[in-house]
DNA sequence: GACTGGCCTTGACCTAAATCAACCGGACGA
DNA sequence: TCGTCCGGTTGATTTAGGTCAAGGCCAGTC
């Protein structure tokens, strides 16, 4: 897919289905040129801090490949992950100067990179550009009220499940469904990293990872292979209504 | 202030101080007229719900007066608030027909509604709109990821401490500043409200209270009058970074 | 093949907050 | 004037999850 970098750009587009937010060229051909001019790639290996917390940021981005998170540090050294980026995500805000986050690749990364100044240009004179960013904001909110949903009430175990389950569904569309029911994937973060995304420590992440497999609701392969045999058991844990509640 | 309900339409303009979106007629005069068409308000008493999850709504709005709040509830009754509605702040997604949490008013409520279509194809019509609402749900996450720390990984105290901060704060800035320092306002939220925010139960919270009030970092006057004799004190009771952080 | 360092697991114990329960005090209606 | 209802407080007890500590597993490397 040689446009990835323009997923932020696109109105929805029957035949490119990557994640509801891929573009094919024959929409959005101007504004392809012109974001050509402006845009570069940045790569970033596993583990390496994107940007500091308050540290200066001259661009915005959208996640090309690999997954970064956003992450708040208390002084104390409590952590809490505010954001999991996949890929074709936004980062970073027009009309702020520095990063709210510390911005980290968990995997090997690859982002593709506005200057910020040029971006905001494009912004004002390119109406679609602030509505598409304006509806992933929007995407990004709603997510963020169902994290907070997880933080405030739900116990280790649900919070556990309800994450598994998030992963899985984020994976299985990008693999376009695996055989349904029956999924399994690879997990991308350490137990510490699922501690920090569900304000636990790593030791009850770990705990509940091996009663969820007791109770043979996910299997285990290593540390990090998942299976899950039967997914509908395994949003029974979740807490969550059970009817999905899709909301366009 | 005549133009209240337009704040959503504004960008920044010197002398309409109120919280930074408020709008004179002088900039924006060709949206008023259009806005004026499709507008109409709504008065709620408090207690009263405006919508439910999963209703119909098909308007958008902007609170005009009062406080109004967001919950997400899971089948066996656990309740969790995801937003706090303050005058200025913005309703309803454009794009979707249900919406997605409760929407209840706990004071008395006026808002500023705009019927959904007319509202949506004013958007396109208007840049601006586009650009406003999008610094505004950018704020909203902002607010929301600093909520997921609080819920995450602050203890009790910490938490009240936060909450009583963040209405000082924003009542402050209404009254255009108390005397600096000393400050003092009613609590708008019950104790089980404040306990649904924070992800607590009302026991706790009331717990909490009183040890703050033991410790003088408050002082309370019935149950929902809140004096704070030194703002810099409570702030240290949050555990949030001193510096304040303000980024733009 | 031993050695190291990450990452993970498990056990024992502790504590912050939840739960359960009693009670207070003011508003309001009979 | 008396209930009684609602919101709030406070106490006793329980418990989910945190903390501390001891290993296990495995990949890389000397």
């Amino acid at each position: 897919m040689a446009h990835q970098d323009l997923q932020l750009l696109s109105h929805d587009c029957g035949d490119c289905p990557i994640r509801h937010r891929a573009v094919c060229a024959r929409c959005e051909a101007d504004e392809l040129a012109r974001l050509e001019q402006i845009k570069y790639y940045r790569s970033y290996q596993a583990g390496q801090t994107v940007v500091w917390s308050g540290d200066r940021m001259d661009f915005v981005a959208s996640v090309v490949s690999g997954i970064a998170t956003l992450t708040q540090t208390m002084e104390d050294g409590r952590r809490q992950m505010v954001g999991l980026l996949l890929p074709s995500d936004f980062v970073g805000r027009p009309g702020r100067a520095q990063a709210a986050y510390d911005v980290t690749a968990t995997t090997d990364l690859v982002m593709c990179c506005f200057r910020k100044k040029p971006f905001e240009e494009m912004m004002v004179a390119t109406p679609h550009i602030a509505q598409r960013l304006l509806e992933m904001t929007l995407d990004e909110l709603d997510a963020a009220r169902e994290w907070m949903l997880l933080l405030g009430r739900k116990t280790a175990r649900e919070k556990i499940a309800s994450l598994l389950a998030i992963i899985a569904r984020r994976d299985a569309s990008l693999k376009l469904r695996a055989a349904k029911g029956k999924l399994a994937f690879d997990l991308p973060l350490t137990r510490e990293e699922m501690a920090d995304y569900l304000g636990l420590t790593l030791e009850t992440v770990s705990r509940q990872m091996s009663a969820l497999k007791r109770d043979m609701v996910i299997g285990l392969e290593g540390k990090r292979h998942v299976m899950v045999p039967d997914f509908d058991k395994l949003l029974e844990e979740t807490g969550d209504d059970s009817d999905g509640g899709f909301l366009v």
